[in-house]
DNA sequence: GGCGTAGTACTACGTCCCGTAGAGGGGTAC
DNA sequence: GTACCCCTCTACGGGACGTAGTACTACGCC
């Protein structure tokens, strides 16, 4: 999976808090703090798309930015590759499980539980 | 967490391979497949220092580099700063245990009852 | 005791990614 | 038909990284 800038992934972080599929216009005024020119804001949503993270369909002239998949299968897809680098994948496993906070090692548990049945 | 390149990769991995500290030039032999220069083995080990991935004790004139920290405690690492992306933790960890294979998920139901006790 | 060798530090260059944005073309609305 | 909006294409500067040369120093050998 290709990685992400700083400022691509504030837009991700913009569209994946959104419920529909945005214009360029719409992303920029939701990251009008940042002050950044019109096309900035167009390069980065159709870098975004080439690299597979959006989707986009015509609405009008314009068009409408959609995330491919949800951030949480992206999160999940980037421990995924992290895991990969290593050998041992138990070890690392057991390194993360230990690293994880106790409320969140109960999630955990119960998704795995929940897999087991 | 700094990145890591390509090369950079590599040679973390030729390193945490081995039980003991090694020296640029054998460092170079163990890679010697693709032919670097040897100042090239030097200043990639010379980055990942600065960057803290290693740590390099004198050996007559030479220096000695190791890993700072385990393979294993990197990829967890990796794994907690993908999380830390998410907005909702627990969906994120929720897809993760969906997506790792069977016996991965146990190995993660066992240390995390052993972590619970 | 000079010379090759090994090791170091420092500098450098090309490339790719990314943040940033301008120029120009073509609809739309009034 | 003019002002505006949106698009596409091109570009530029900085930083990271792969790659390596140069120059200085210490050690061992003859």
């Amino acid at each position: 999976m290709k990685g992400l800038g700083e400022l691509e992934r504030s837009i991700m972080d913009i569209l994946w808090a959104e419920r529909g599929p945005l214009t360029a216009r719409e992303v920029g005024r939701l990251i009008a703090d940042r002050d950044l020119a019109p096309t900035t804001v167009m390069t980065v949503l159709d870098r975004l798309t080439r690299k597979g993270f959006l989707t986009r369909t015509r609405d009008g002239r314009a068009w409408r930015y959609e995330p491919a998949a949800s951030r949480d299968a992206y999160v999940a897809e980037l421990m995924l590759e992290a895991l990969d680098l290593t050998g041992d994948r138990s070890a690392a496993l057991q390194r993360f499980a230990q690293a994880v906070s106790g409320s969140e090692a109960e999630i955990l548990r119960r998704a795995l539980t929940e897999l087991e049945e």
